[in-house]
Formats: C-alpha cells, structure tokens, sequence
DNA sequence: GATGAATGAGACTTCATTCAT
DNA sequence: AATGAATGAAGTCTCATTCAT
C-alpha cells in the first residue's frame, strides 16, 4: 500500500505547508477561497500546489482527511482516558467540547464530521477508527450509568455535525449544557 | 416610512416572483447559484432582477428576511395557540421542529435563524416580533414548570441556528429529542 | 426554425465581427490562438464572445461553417455558369483553384473540406447544397466529355481536402496543372 | 564535425528512446501532446528529456529529422532499385505511395516532406541525400518516356506535402491513380 | 421599467521549462 | 547524467454587474 518510491523530502514538506496553508484559509475565507491565494499562503507557486492536489476538490477532500485524522485520534485519546480513568462520561463531554472547540476550522471540520457518518470515499480507515473509539466510549458511559442507554453512535455523530463551532466559548459552552441532559442521566 | 410613490403592480409582483425563485434556487443549488439562473427561473431577466435587488447580497438578505417573517409568523401563532391551549412547552417543541424542518429552505434559513440572533441589518420589525413572542412563550412555559427556568431566548437561536434542517425527517426528530431534555424539566 | 426573436442588431453585428476576427486570426496564427486575441481582435470582450460561442470548439466549428457556406455557394454559382456556358470543365477547374486560393483561411477551409466529406455535426444544409451542385457539375462534364467518366464527388472533396491553401499562388496553379490531368480528358 | 567526446552509451540509449517515443506520441496524439507524457513513454523522467532536446522545438525537429533521414534512404533504395530494373517509374510511384503510406507519422511527416522542399535547419544531409536521388529517378524515368519531361524535384515536394497521409489504405491509393496522369505519360 | 447583450476581473487548470536532489 | 518537483505565464471559461435598446 505504501508506495515503492518514499516521496522526496521537499516534497513532504510542500505538501504539509500547503496543507496548513490550505486549512488556515479555508478555515479564515472559507472554501470559496482561490487556489493561487492558498499557494500563495503556503509559499509555494500554483503549479506545485496542482502537482500535489490535482483537483480543488483532492485539495478540500485532503484538508478534511487531516481533521477526520485529528478527531479520530482525538476519540482514541478520549478513550484511553476513559479506561483509565472510570469516568466515560467526562471524556464524551470533553471530545464534544473540543469538537465543537475546532472552531478555526469551521466549515470543513463541519463536512468532516458529517462525512463520518455520512459519505466518505477513498480511506475510510480514520472514520472507522473514530467510529470504534467513540462506540466504546458510549458503552463505558452507559456501563457506567451515566449515559443515556439509548444513545447510539449516530448521536454523537449528530452532534458533532450541529456543533456549533463557529462561534464564541461562553456560546459553545452554553450548548454543551443544553445538550448534556439529552446524552447523559445525570440528575440535574 | 412606506416609499412616497407605490410600488407599480406589475413591479410588485415581479418582486415576489423574483423573491421566490429565489428562495427556491437558493434552498436547491445553494447561495452559490448564478443571478441569470435565478431571473431565468422567476421568469424575468437579469436586469429586472437588479432592478429590484442592486447586488446578489441584497437579495440575499431579501431572501433570508422573508423566512425571518415567516418565522416570526410562527412564533406568534404557536404564542397565540399555546394562550389559548395553556400548553406552552409543546408550542416551543412544535416551534423547534418546524423551524428545523424548513429544510426546503436549507442554508437560507439557517442564516436567517443566526441573523435573528447575531446580526441583523436592515428592519429588524420581524426579529423584534419573533422575539417577544418567543421570550413570552417560554415565560409560559416556564410558569408551567415545564420549561426549565434557566433557558433563555438566545438559547432558542442558538438551537435553531444548530437545527440540522439539511437532514431528512427521522435525523430531524431524532436531534429533536436529543435536544429536548435540555430545554425542559420531563422526567424521561 | 427560425427563432421567434429576432437577434438584436448589434448582437447580430458583434457576431459577425466575431466570427470575421476569428477567422482572420486563425488563418493567421493557427486555431491554437487564444480566445482572448481573439476577442480582442473583434473588438468585444472575451465575455461577448463566449455568449456567442460557448466554447471554443463551437466557435471553430462556426469558422467553418462560414467557410463551407462560402464553398457551397461558390459550387452553386460554378454550376450555373456551367449551365449557362456549357463548359463544365473550366467550372470545375476554376471551383478547385479558387478553393485552393483561400489560402487566407488556411487550416480552417481544409478542416471544412474534410469536413464536408467525413464529418459534418449540426446543419448539414450547405454541405448537402456544395455536393449536389458538384456532383451535378462533374455529370455535365462527364456529358461534355471533358471530365473522366470514373471521377465521383469523394474524388473532388479528396483533392480540395489535398490542396496547398497555405502556399504562394504559383505553387497552387502548379498543383493546379499537375492535379488536372487525372480529371480530365484532356490529351496534352 | 563529430563531437569531440563521444556520447555515453546509455546516453544514446535513452536519445533513441526518447526520438521512438516523441514519434509514436506525436503521430497517436498530434504535436501538441506533453512534454511529460513523451517523457514517460520513453521511460526516461522530464529532466534527462530536456538534457537531450533543450527545447520541444528541438525535439521536434528531431523527429522530423528522423522522418527525412527514413525518406532520404527509401529514395536512395528506389534510385538503386530503378537502376538495377530499368523501371523508374514504378519507383517513383512506389516511393509516392510508401510517403503517403507513413500514415501513422501525420503531420510529422507532412511537416518534414514541406521542410524538405522549403525550410531546413540544421544538417541539410539528408535533404540533399533525397534531393539527389530523386532527381536522378526523375531523369532516368524522363529518359525511358514514362515521366512527363516537366516535372521537376519540386513537384515531387509538393505531391509529397499533400498526399493525404492520415487517411486510408483506399484513400491514399485513389490519390495516387488521381495523381499519376499528372506525372507519368501513360495513356489510360 | 424591462430586456438581455456586453463587460472584464478572476477562477481553475495546464504545461514548457528550470533546478535542487 | 538522471530524476522529478517546482515554477509561473497563459489558456479557457464563469459570473456579478452595467448599459444600450
């Protein structure tokens, strides 16, 4: 699967920048932004951004990779927590709190989370590791009682698409508490 | 306030139909849908369409002020029935799952359910109305004891700025009961 | 068939100009010239002239369909100067050194030529009205005597499609002298 | 006139590589296909290309260059042959058809048949090599009274730019019979 | 006022050529 | 000497907006 030749070392690099780049600007114009601002901000020439992404679309669809990347490693984090620590439930809230936190990234985590649960093509390995993390995670907080019996992956997933990631802490905060008693069965 | 001179008939009626095809592009193809697309389908022609909205923004915001009226339409009424039924909380769900529902109008109303609690610009007749029938309903709801004591009106935006109104009926109920327990005090 | 609105006048003169500067510059520099000298050439933005010719192919194919109009009817009137003089041959020479001189048009009258015997997308109106008036002539110079009994209308599109359009007028009246020979019957 | 340091072995390796796939490439795909694409039909990275043929033009004429030299033996051949058979003017035709045979190299060929007769840069070797031998199959075919005693060398040229070498098997031979009377004395 | 043709900046993408590895 | 990544000018096409009819 890896393939025969490694890339280039300059080649890695260019990729990660115009990765960040890409991430930045999307996050800060949205995905509407032009190709030649993103490789612009990524220091490099169009032409090297086409080389590495054919396509805006490979471009989009790869910037979202790296966030399906991050909440699944983000999920996997939660999990060990959780089993260390017995408390399953702090770990479900936390993971939404940081999720809905990615606010810089706004829209394009948003299609990530969506495409966790709904689409997806290429890769789906990050998507089935969250998906995995986050299903144990939920029967831990149940086993434990402290979450709701009922509450099914897509939940989660459902969340994280509606989280509402554009806007300020003291708001983002504000919806974790409406969505709380909804998950969990803490008495409040 | 209302202009001096009336607006001509035919005008006016070209400025609904514009309004609408608009809605209806928009609600399917997205805000990124071409102006000629748009005049083609309220069956007039660009410059017409310029005319009555001088930049794409501004029928953009005619757009989303339509569904604020619409909005606020529904606050009041789900107000007036809840007065007279003496069953609040089930105006505010209903109210919730309407909004949501205007999934038809996707984007659209998402930006005009944000507007109403964020921005605004313009009149802002229809967002006062919308929030006083809210603020009252859940006054209401409240006395009842059926709506938790700590929610207040921008939670209503904040949730219908988050409702997945892109989604099909099942997602659509389904967010609705997640979110429900933390609006209301019912035991479940 | 006809459009039931009539194309607006300077619409109708900005075509023409479009499709007179197009040909010009593609005789001149070759179909791979830019859309925007083109445009330029015309004196119209590249705008006008794309919502004249919506791609670049379909404004080559116009090119030559301007070229095979020309061609059909300079076969109409050869035809009717041979019916009127009798002397189908000199017709049917003439028609050949006169296709061979729009030089001027180049690339594109060859590609019209092969056209009218190979392809043809679209209104074959005046590739129908060229081959009919051809095959008519070579018949009457057949009657004459003067034109081999085994020459077909595919014989005739093979040499337009073989003429040296892009050479100087002497070599084309050479080619003329060489090609004659093998359509005639002229001893010599 | 050789080079001082003769070429590495694999440096002539990958120049005849590259000289086989630039003409294959050309002929499938026309002159206008990628450098990269050449490149790698000949299985050497863009690099080594351009350390070879510093400019597609270059490469081009290269080819081209090929197609002279490939030309400029057959009319050696057909020289030889006519004088070993005594029949020059079936090598004059033998030759017509074979040029117009190398369907496959199109315009390449096209290109360096005209080149032949009118431009030339570079090493005139080959040209001149040709030239020669067919004027001699001109004269020799003069002399037994079965070629027109007007045609010249530049006839030939002009008969070779435009025989229609992208087409037919049946095409092409139709030329040919089109063609002869032009150039031989044969009563038919 | 309505119409729809014209405008032209800007978007995405390609490709001959250069250059670091 | 080969490799292949990087460069960036240029090409085709779109679309919000203006303006002659």
């Amino acid at each position: 699967m890896t393939p025969v030749r490694p890339m280039r070392a300059d080649a890695v690099r260019n990729r990660r920048k115009i990765l960040d780049a890409a991430g930045l600007q999307i996050a800060t114009h949205g995905p509407e932004i032009g190709m030649d601002e993103i490789a612009d901000a990524a220091g490099v020439a169009v032409g090297t951004l086409y080389r590495h992404f054919p396509t805006k679309t490979d471009l989009l669809a790869a910037v979202i990779a790296v966030h399906v990347n991050e909440v699944a490693d983000d999920a996997e984090a939660s999990l060990e927590r959780a089993q260390a620590s017995g408390r399953a439930v702090d770990e479900v809230v936390g993971f939404l709190e940081r999720v809905a936190e990615s606010s810089a990234q706004n829209h394009a985590v948003k299609a990530a989370a969506q495409g966790l649960g709904i689409e997806g093509h290429g890769d789906h390995t990050d998507e089935t590791r969250a998906g995995e993390a986050l299903r144990t995670l939920l029967e831990l907080g149940k086993a434990d009682g402290d979450v709701r019996p009922d509450i099914t992956l897509d939940d989660i997933y459902l969340l994280m698409a509606t989280a509402p990631t554009a806007q300020s802490a003291i708001v983002r905060r504000r919806w974790l508490d409406l969505i709380l008693p909804g998950i969990t069965t803490t008495r409040n």
